[in-house]
DNA sequence: CGCCTTTTTGATAGCCGTCAAATTTCGTGG
DNA sequence: CCACGAAATTTGACGGCTATCAAAAAGGCG
C-alpha cells in the first residue's frame, strides 16, 4: 500500500513509528542507559507521536489508561480538579519528562494535562512498555527510577508547601525552572515562563496576587527582572539564599 | 548444620525466610493477586523479618538503598530533614504498606523511617523484586500500582497543603486513619492515634498548636471526641462536609 | 484598533504562627 | 506501686503573612 519509497528497504521503519534511536532527547526520556539495539526495540512499541494544540487536552481526568505520554516537544500542566471548581497544579512538564504515572494504580487518569503550548507528545503504551521491560532489565529499572523521582518530586513539593513562606516557595520555583531549562540546553538565567501568575500560585498553593507580589519583592531586591513572563535572574546565589536552605525541590 | 527438626522434610524453608504465603497480609500487601506458585517465589527472596523497636530508625537519609521494607506490625513515619532542623513528615505507614519507593531514584534514601511504636518490617532487596518480576508479570504490575498509588496520594496532599484550611485538613487526616483503620480491621471510628500534634501538624503543614485547636473545635462541634491520642468519631458524614468535597487523600 | 485576559498594586480582614503559661500524660527509677 | 521530671497537650493573647476585594494598567489576540 505504501509507494515504493517507503518500503523498509529505503526508509527505516523504526524512525517512521517514533524514531527514539535518533531522538534528541534519547539522553533525557526513557531511553537512558539502553543500547542502540534495545532504543530500537522500545522505539518499535512507541506509537507516531501526537501533537496538541496550546489549551489542549492530553488527557482528563477519568479517561481510560493506556498510555504514558513522552513530552517531545512543548510544555504543559497537569492539575486535579475540585469539585467547587477550584483547580490545583500538581506539576509542569517540560521535554523528555513522563506523563501519565498517577494513571496505573487505577487504570484511570487522576488528572488533567494540558499543553501550554503547541506541544507534541510520543505515545508509549504501557502494556507493551511492561512487556517489553521484560527483555530489557535496564529499561525496567530506569522506569522504576523515573517513577520514584516522581515521588521524590513530590515530596519535595509538599515540603515546600507544608513549611516555607511565598517569596521561599517562588524562589524554588524559579531555581527549579531554571534547571531544568539549563538541562535542555536553554538559558538558565533568562527565560520565558509559559504559564500564568494563578497557575503557579496553584502549584504553589498562593493566590495568583501573592505570587505577583513576590515576583516585584524579588525585583525590587535586584535578584531578578520579571517582565509579565520574561524572567532574568540576575544572582542566581542570593536567589538560593531566598529559597532557604531546605531540601532543593527537584 | 541445624538440628533435625528444622530440616526441609520437616519445615517449609520458604515459612522461615519469609511466610509471605501464610501472612496475613497477603491481601493488603506486594503479593495481592498472586497464585500460590507466585506467592511462593515472591517468599523465597523476602529476608527474614526486622525488629525495629519504638523511635529507631529503619532506615536514615543518606544511606544505600538495598531492599524495601514492608511493614508487617506497627507503625512507622517517614521525613524529610531540613538543614535548619524542621522536618517535614511526607507519611505514616501502617501493616502491609511498602516503604523505600523514594530510594529507588537514586540509590539512596531521600528521607528518614522511624518507628511510631515498636514495629516489623519484612526485607525485600530489590534488585532480587526486580529479577523475579520479570517471571511474574502480575507482580511487575502490581508494583507499578503501588508505585502510582504513592504518587496519586501525594497528589492529594499537595492539594491538601495548597487549598485547605486548617480544620479541613485535620478532617481530611481523620477520615484517612479511619480508612486505614478499617481496612485492616480495626474500627474505623475509635482508635489511637500513634504520632504526636506536632508530628501531625509536621505532616499537614501547621504547627502543633494549630492542630490542637482544630482537633478542640471538630469536639466542640460534637464531631468527633478526643482525649490526647484517643479520637472516637460521632459523625462521618459531618467529618466529611468539613473536609469539603475536595479529592479524598488516598 | 478594541476587547478581553492577565498582571500589578493598594487597602483591609482573617487565619494561622508565635510566644507564653498552665495542665496532663508518660517514662523512668526508686 | 508510687513519685518525680520531662514531654506533650491545651488554651490564651497578639502579630504577621496571605487571602480577599477592588481598581487600574499592561499585554495579547482577533
Amino acid at each position: 500500500m505504501l509507494p515504493e519509497r517507503f518500503s523498509a528497504k529505503n526508509f527505516d521503519v523504526a524512525q517512521i513509528r517514533s524514531s527514539c534511536a535518533t531522538c534528541s532527547l534519547r539522553e533525557l526520556c526513557l531511553p537512558v542507559g539502553l543500547n542502540d539495539e534495545e532504543v530500537e526495540t522500545l522505539g518499535e512499541v512507541i506509537v507516531h507521536k501526537r501533537k496538541i494544540q496550546r489549551g489542549g487536552y492530553l488527557h482528563r481526568t477519568g479517561a481510560k489508561f493506556q498510555a504514558l505520554y513522552a513530552v517531545r516537544s512543548g510544555f504543559l500542566k497537569t492539575c486535579v480538579l475540585e469539585e467547587d471548581g477550584r483547580q490545583q497544579v500538581t506539576g509542569f512538564h517540560m521535554t523528555g519528562e513522563l506523563l501519565g504515572l498517577d494513571a496505573i494504580s487505577t487504570d484511570m487518569h487522576t488528572c488533567d494535562a494540558v499543553a501550554l503550548e503547541d506541544s507534541e507528545v510520543c505515545e508509549i503504551p504501557f502494556s507493551k512498555l511492561e512487556d517489553i521491560s521484560r527483555t530489557i532489565p535496564s529499561l525496567m529499572h530506569h522506569f522504576h527510577k523515573i517513577m520514584s523521582r516522581e515521588i521524590v518530586r513530590d515530596h519535595g513539593i509538599m515540603l515546600l508547601l507544608g513549611s516555607m513562606k511565598a517569596e521561599e516557595r517562588l524562589a524554588s520555583f524559579l531555581l527549579n525552572m531554571s534547571r531544568r531549562f539549563a538541562i535542555r540546553g536553554y538559558s538558565g538565567t533568562d527565560f520565558n515562563l509559559r504559564m500564568t501568575r494563578e497557575e503557579i500560585g496553584s502549584y504553589l498553593g498562593l493566590k495568583l496576587e501573592t505570587v505577583s507580589r513576590a515576583f516585584s519583592r524579588l525585583q525590587e531586591d535586584a535578584i531578578i527582572t520579571v517582565n509579565n513572563k520574561h524572567v532574568k535572574i540576575l544572582n542566581l546565589e542570593r536567589l538560593k539564599i531566598k529559597m532557604g536552605n531546605s531540601s532543593c525541590v527537584t
